[in-house]
RNA sequence: GGGGGUAUAGCUCAGUUGGUUAGAGCGAUACGUUUACACCGUAUAGGUCCACAGUUCGAAUCUGUGUGCCCCUACCA
């Protein structure tokens, strides 16, 4: 006798358990072996300094599925794992607790505080891992990799040179968004905007030679100082005359042309427009075109410098701004000024209004690299699932910009450039230079800033494997097979992950690119921190365990878009997880110990247990078919009504007959097939729930049919193909499963106790009654019968509830018991239903157009549904008439 | 402003190339403890498939327009 399961699951003392069982058996580990294929997923490195949500709890559970279905399926599977320095938040969160403490980075200096920030990284990335193992993610921990690590940092360095000797890094001047309190660039990320209240300023600007006046309207008057043109649209008819002519800017006295550009819009403001490069992005973009020059105006305070008239110097921007309009206005330059709302972006660490600032950036030229990825996903190389995301990495690749890939912090790669204080080129190399390449002076400094943290993810296919050198392992994994990430990054990761791979191996680095739906709460708002209405993976798996968070989260999961979600839809996961705790516990307590488990004999099988094998099978086919096409939900889905609807509700009932007989060698068959299906189930549901799979199997007794590994982690994946099925007998049962639904149906609609038995006479053609007859053990527990009986020639009883069905009509003689007037109301209702139903059938059969151009199958379809409804109909009537 | 998505039962969603009487889970209702499970069983109710127009023998499915909602991206001096 297996030692009996406790009546209701409980995964806290299981979870943990298992998960050491597999890591002692180092079943996720993958050593590349040549004899075997790899299948390959590299999981997109979280932020160290992150907690995991459920976006990740979706997209990594989505992943380990694949992952483990490939591996029972016999691929060498390896998935791995690893963390993301990630720059900017991490110093950011540094730097948090380090002001609460009274300090700054600045106080510390670089080398202690990279000594905080490498301690938080421990700290907190050690809690990410430990949500991993929470998780049950299957993920190879051997091959562990951080951004910041030294074989990932020496391919960070190899990239960089490689591409700055190919002359593809280059310095260029850019506006950045500075942050004049933190006095640090923050990337667009970094970013929020705010709504404000503030005024439109029409300033008068004197055209040179002339007596004219040219209005030019502003939000941010004190940039004047810094302004190099006046630009209108070359088709404004208003100032044609002007373009070409020169303005005396007022407090400056500097002469600055008019240009014309299509930049402009007409309609808005006066639609001449004061262009200051040095400090709007699109004035800079302007002012290259027409080759103005850029004058910075400001501190890295956000105060006025040296360049401005003395006596606005030094004042702080705002303070700038009024008196500018203080002094236009008394200069009678200040033609008006409307009250106008507008948003700016602001720090989301100062919330300080952003001010663009000139300075000066590395970047790496895309245009070259981008022309192959274009190429890659056009010719099917790439694909994404689903397939709508390819436009949106075509359009952003055909429209790419230059990747800006230095910042102004202190945690990450730092920029391996020297810049020579005697001929001031630059120098960069594999090993720190000691002396400038060009005129071998001593005098180098490098550079402080440290690259983009995408720069060194963007690697992830590549560096973990120990490229730059030449590696077996690269050789092996390189191409992996899927992506698994959400649709936010295609541009700041996937992309730029295709364009490097395609460059240094002439691959692209995945295959398949599978996009995960974004998590939202019931009201379509995505997870914020801000609105604080995400779910906490964490909190599921405390309240209903690791295989209901998994299995919920998967099951709502679209194959696109976006899905919803509520902490109370995992109590659905916690139910399904309990349900196949349950009947395995039922079976397993039929499991004595002198019950040898037979092979499956197909001969000795009875209908159930034929339709059950039929149904693992089909169940096989459409879950390999789903999880092919990256449809997991779906693949859910039908693991769940396969374990509900098939094994419980179906396969266990029906059983029970056998069990509780007095035959021995029946019930060794019956529990035969069904340790052997639901062997077959554990295995299906593994990839999705693999905890409480993995415990009942191991409680499980081995059924001579299948194989039997140390793990069901690593058993072999069912596949419908070499699973035995019995399409001929399985539809037979889904007669007799029919008939059984119209009984109870029948009765419950009658207001019949479902405990009270019946009695059941069943007329039909003479194989069905057979078929019946030979199923009635089954059928009178099923549907709680007294006697039954069925045949073709048998006649309707008096008063009786009437079932009809496909080919078949069930009395059954209920004196007394039924409601004359309520079945008689059921019995029209149904007539009137199927009368409709009927009507579209014929007014589409006796159309002319339909005979002579629908294909042949549909019309003979067609006909044979209307056959059968004028049958039904025909029985129902009489029967109306029988109960007067 | 540009790009993309979506609209099916009270809620969350299936519905794969147009072709049985549009499905599931949750929720609701009724009855019920039967060899596991009340985290259960059986049954029932609930849908003009957003609107309008079109293509077709036939549209939830394809096309157009409108409306609502969502996401990405750029934001206007």
């Amino acid at each position: 006798m297996t030692e009996p399961l406790a009546s209701s699951y409980d995964p806290k003392l299981y979870e943990s358990k298992l998960y050491d069982f597999w890591l002692h058996h180092h079943l996720f580990h993958a050593e590349q072996d040549p004899s075997r294929k790899p299948y390959t997923i590299l999981m997109p490195p979280p932020n160290v300094t992150s907690y995991l949500h459920m976006g990740h709890g979706t997209g990594y559970t989505m992943q380990d599925m694949l992952v483990r279905w490939k591996r029972m399926q016999g691929f060498n599977a390896m998935w791995l794992p690893g963390t993301d320095h990630a720059g900017i938040a991490t110093q950011m969160m540094v730097e948090k607790s380090l002001a609460e403490a009274g300090e700054s980075r600045q106080s510390l200096g670089r080398e202690r505080f990279n000594i905080k920030l490498w301690e938080w990284k421990d700290k907190y990335g050690g809690m990410i891992l430990e949500q991993f193992r929470s998780m049950g993610f299957s993920c190879d921990w051997d091959r562990l990799s951080f951004t910041l690590d030294p074989q990932l940092s020496l391919a960070v360095r190899r990239i960089f040179v490689d591409l700055f000797e190919a002359g593809l890094i280059y310095r260029g001047e850019r506006l950045v968004n500075w942050d004049p309190v933190l006095k640090t660039a923050l990337s667009d990320d970094e970013l929020e905007s705010k709504e404000i209240h503030s005024s439109l300023w029409h300033f008068k600007y004197p055209v040179e030679g002339t007596d004219a006046f040219i209005t030019v309207a502003t939000t941010r008057p004190e940039t004047m100082f810094g302004d190099t043109a006046v630009a209108v649209h070359p088709d404004d008819e208003r100032y044609q005359a002007f373009v070409g002519k020169q303005v005396r800017l007022p407090l400056v006295g500097r002469l600055i042309p008019i240009v014309a550009d299509t930049y402009v819009k007409s309609e808005f403001g006066t639609g001449a427009v004061k262009i200051t490069p040095a400090h709007d992005p699109n004035d800079f973009e302007l002012g290259k075109r027409h080759n103005l020059a850029n004058i910075d105006i400001m501190t890295d305070a956000g105060a006025m410098n040296d360049l401005v008239p003395e006596k606005f110097r030094g004042l702080d921007r705002f303070v700038a701004r009024k008196e500018v309009v203080r002094a236009m206005r008394e200069l009678g330059l200040l033609d008006k000024e409307e009250a106008y709302k507008t948003t700016v972006p602001i720090s989301e660490r100062s919330k300080e209004i952003i001010e663009p600032r000139l300075s000066k950036q590395w970047y790496v030229s895309m245009k070259s690299l981008a022309t192959p990825a274009v190429a890659a996903a056009n010719d099917g190389t790439l694909r994404f699932h689903p397939d709508l995301w390819k436009k949106t990495y075509l359009h952003w690749l055909e429209n790419i910009q230059d990747w800006c890939i230095s910042r102004q912090l202190w945690w990450g790669h730092r920029i391996p450039i020297w810049y020579c204080d005697q001929c001031h080129e630059h120098t960069t190399g594999m090993t720190d230079p000691s002396v400038c390449k060009h005129c071998s002076s001593s005098e180098i400094h490098q550079d402080e800033d440290v690259l983009d943290t995408w720069f060194s993810s963007w690697l992830w296919p590549l560096s973990p494997f120990g490229w730059p050198e030449k590696s077996n392992d690269l050789d092996y994994f390189y191409p992996s097979d899927a992506l698994v990430t959400a649709p936010e990054i295609i541009f700041l990761w996937v992309a730029r992950m295709v364009m490097v791979g395609l460059k240094v191996r002439g691959e692209v680095p995945f295959k398949d690119v599978f996009l995960t739906p974004t998590v939202c709460d019931k009201q379509g708002r995505k997870f914020s921190k801000t609105l604080g209405n995400g779910i906490d993976p964490l909190a599921v798996i405390a309240e209903h365990g690791t295989d209901a968070m998994r299995f919920t989260a998967v099951q709502l999961a679209p194959i696109g878009g976006r899905t919803r979600m509520a902490v109370e839809d995992f109590e659905a996961g916690g139910r399904f997880v309990n349900k196949l705790w349950n009947a395995s516990r039922f079976l397993l307590g039929h499991v004595q110990a002198d019950l040898a488990l037979k092979p499956l004999n197909h001969a000795e099988l009875d209908l159930a247990s034929k339709w059950l094998l039929t149904e693992l099978s089909l169940a096989a086919g459409r879950i390999d078919k789903a999880l092919s096409t990256y449809r997991l939900n779906e693949a859910a889905d039908q693991i769940y009504h396969l374990i509900w609807g098939g094994f419980c509700d179906w396969g266990l009932e029906a059983a029970k007959n056998t069990l509780a007989g007095a035959d021995p060698a029946a019930k060794q068959r019956v529990v035969s097939v069904l340790v052997y299906v639901l062997d077959g189930i554990l295995r299906l549901a593994s990839p999705v729930m693999p905890f409480v799979t993995e415990e009942i199997w191991q409680k499980l007794p081995h059924h001579p049919d299948w194989d039997r590994p140390v793990s069901l982690t690593i058993a072999a994946y069912p596949k419908q193909e070499t699973l035995p099925q019995f399409p001929a007998e399985a539809e037979q049962w889904r007669s007799v499963q029919d008939l059984v639904a119209a009984v109870r149906s029948a009765r419950s609609q009658a207001g019949v106790p479902p405990k009270t038995p019946l009695n059941t006479w069943v007329r039909t053609t003479s194989e069905l009654a057979t078929l019946f007859n030979g199923a009635s053990a089954d059928i009178k527990r099923l549907a709680v019968i007294d006697q039954f009986n069925a045949g073709p020639d048998l006649s309707r009883p008096g008063q009786c509830l009437v079932a009809i069905g496909r080919g078949y009509e069930a009395y059954i003689p209920a004196d007394g018991l039924i409601d004359i007037a309520k079945e008689r109301t059921r019995l029209s209702t149904e007539v009137g239903r199927l009368e409709k139903i009927l009507k579209g059938l014929e007014a589409k059969l006796g159309s002319a157009s339909f005979a002579s151009r629908a294909p042949a199958d549909v019309l003979e379809q067609t006909t044979q549904q209307r056959d059968n409804l004028n049958m039904q109909l025909a029985s129902l009537r009489a029967n109306l008439e029988a109960l007067t």
